[in-house]
DNA sequence: TTAAATGTGCTCAAACTGAGCATATATAAC
DNA sequence: GTTATATATGCTCAGTTTGAGCACATTTAA
């Protein structure tokens, strides 16, 4: 019935509405709290990273996360102007472009120790944004490649050899596994979710499914997150660092759905240059969206999109220290928007 | 700065941090509440509705609303569970494909008198469903045209009418007029929109920026929801019936962001057979793509595009009640999911 | 001077797309 | 019955887009 991948997972049913619907206020309902997370992206050195900040250690002894704080309606007028708060306090950055992910609700997916207290709701944020932009000094969070949370998202070399080495291997014993003890085994239902995820036995590998492919490795109970929440299912096995550094609450899978966002948006949007300086080339141009994306791409053909798309103009100067021959130097040409309704580096997806 | 324009609206700054964060229980925080809201879309009779429920008038006369209830963490496991238990109370529909949409949170947005009370933030989802699909008289809401409320959107017999005679010129107006008074007009930023968002002076129309579109009609005042809530903004004019029936709180403004979800989602997930029979002609799909993307589109070409994506395959039979040669019925080929990363409807958008 | 690296222009075939012609087979009107 | 009309379906064909590569330019480093 789902077709969806995306939102399979919570597709659950059957629960029964408790108390009728009234404008009365109402009393009997658990506190909520609001997190408000920041997803913040950047390209440093043509490596991709989100901006981490460190706290005592979780559950799982994590302590890298995602800036974030409690959205308090009574001195945030928006939800987004709250995560601007927030960021400025806790990372000292001022933030640039966002937008709203995703809103995480599920209890059991970010289980802390305890876990009395409210339940927590956690909206998560997109943000863009160049390294050094803030002033000096000022940012307290580290930037980390946001690879070393998704080791076999980099594809820049080609398919990183982790999938063949242990993600594949150790997700294939887990499609084959019975669901339930004494159960039948339905490997079908599970393999096939492996192959589409991960572009195994002959279907491709989509770059923008990554949420897709972190919901599985913790379904499967690979990535340390899932042993945090689950304990009971912990399995002796591959450390689980293999697997990506883990994150606080669920971190990272706002990361994981930040990163799907961008690889997404950036063939629609020209938000690519959200990452880039003023004036660059268009091989620092190429870099950028390589970084973001994976896969390298064809460099003729990358500048014909570019240029005919209309997305950047020539300054008039040139860069010598390329190492070859002097390459043009290239600005975003702002006009595109009042031009075409989607404006964006039109790549091909792995989509047939 | 800013440059996707789906989150221009929210991107203000210079809010501060208010008290630093900790994990200690927070006690100073507003109440939040957490409303559901559901847009359930469906197809019948070459119509796209909604299915709208209606209560006591609010402060604006608007009866008209989305089934929602509050979130309840002690009763709800997930947000989307929640959901579906205030649909199934609401409607008495059990609710098949639902993805959520956005998290609305901004005070002001749905002034209701009085305001006390818990600050209220809305998530919306979008579902999509067969009318008569559930039990015979247990659906309490009733289905109406989604072009009631968004009329401009309505393509299918060429551009809508009312754009010229209404809409346009009450925009240009609003473009024109200066910012504040005294302050001198800036008319081209305004207008900029005005073109891009309704593909005026050549620009061209993107049927997916439904919200874009809504949110400039709130903008300049001209919708009821504005006068409702910003009522020193009312001048007197075209009543506002005109601009589509008004919805309570913020639903029409979520279900613009289903309308533009749908119109998105169709073109790469294989979501329209939701809004399907088991089995159709190959036209009776092309009516009901039409019926949400709005242009009519050009029917070998359509027929070419879903036979070669194999999206679709004949059931064997025919269909003799058609007004002419009996057409083959087919029926949606699942297998498609398990071939393609990002199968779907993908009619050229009116994308350059 | 040469090798290596990057930058830039151009070609060309394959695939895709938009548009239309032509024909098949029903129902409804006369 | 015959005809008008409506839908169903196959096919063509030119224009555009895309993927891949050749060729040459211009720099730095060895």
């Amino acid at each position: 019935m789902t077709i969806d991948m995306q939102t399979q997972r919570a597709m659950t049913r059957g629960d029964e509405a408790i108390r009728s619907h009234s404008h009365a206020p109402r009393t009997d309902l658990g506190r909520v709290e609001i997190g408000l997370n920041a997803a913040i992206v950047a390209v440093s050195n043509n490596e991709p990273v989100a901006l981490i900040v460190r706290e005592e250690p979780d559950a799982a002894g994590a302590t890298d996360g995602l800036p974030f704080g409690p959205f308090n309606p009574k001195t945030h007028r928006t939800l987004e102007s709250g995560l601007r708060s927030w960021v400025q306090e806790q990372a000292g950055l001022d933030l640039g472009y966002a937008e709203q992910l995703y809103t995480f609700g599920d209890r059991g997916r970010h289980a802390e120790a305890g876990d009395t207290g409210p339940h927590v709701v956690s909206i998560g944020y997109l943000a863009l944004t160049r390294v050094g932009e803030s002033q000096p000094g000022v940012e307290r969070g580290t930037w980390r490649s946001w690879y070393q949370f998704f080791p076999w998202e980099d594809w820049r070399k080609g398919r990183p050899q982790i999938l063949e080495s242990v993600v594949l291997p150790r997700l294939k014993e887990w499609a084959d596994r019975p669901q339930r003890p004494g159960a039948p085994a339905r490997p079908i239902q599970r393999a096939d979710r492996v192959r589409m995820c991960f572009g195994t036995d002959g279907a491709l590998w989509d770059e923008e499914r990554v949420l897709d492919r972190y919901e599985l490795l913790y379904e499967a109970g690979l990535v340390t997150e899932a042993m945090r929440d689950r304990p009971e299912l912990t399995i002796p096995s591959t450390p689980s660092e293999t697997f990506g550094s883990g994150m606080r609450f669920d971190h990272r899978r706002i990361l994981a759905t930040a990163i799907g966002r961008v690889r997404a948006k950036i063939k629609y949007r020209p938000v690519i240059f959200e990452l880039m300086p003023d004036d660059f080339t268009l091989f620092e141009l190429q870099r950028t969206v390589e970084a973001i994306l994976g896969p390298h791409l064809h460099k003729q053909n990358f500048r014909r999109l570019v240029e005919s798309a209309g997305l950047v103009e020539p300054t008039g100067e040139v860069r010598t220290r390329t190492g070859g021959r002097p390459a043009k130097l290239y600005r975003f040409r702002r006009e595109v928007l009042l031009e075409r309704p989607a404006p964006g580096v039109r790549v091909k997806a792995n989509r047939v």
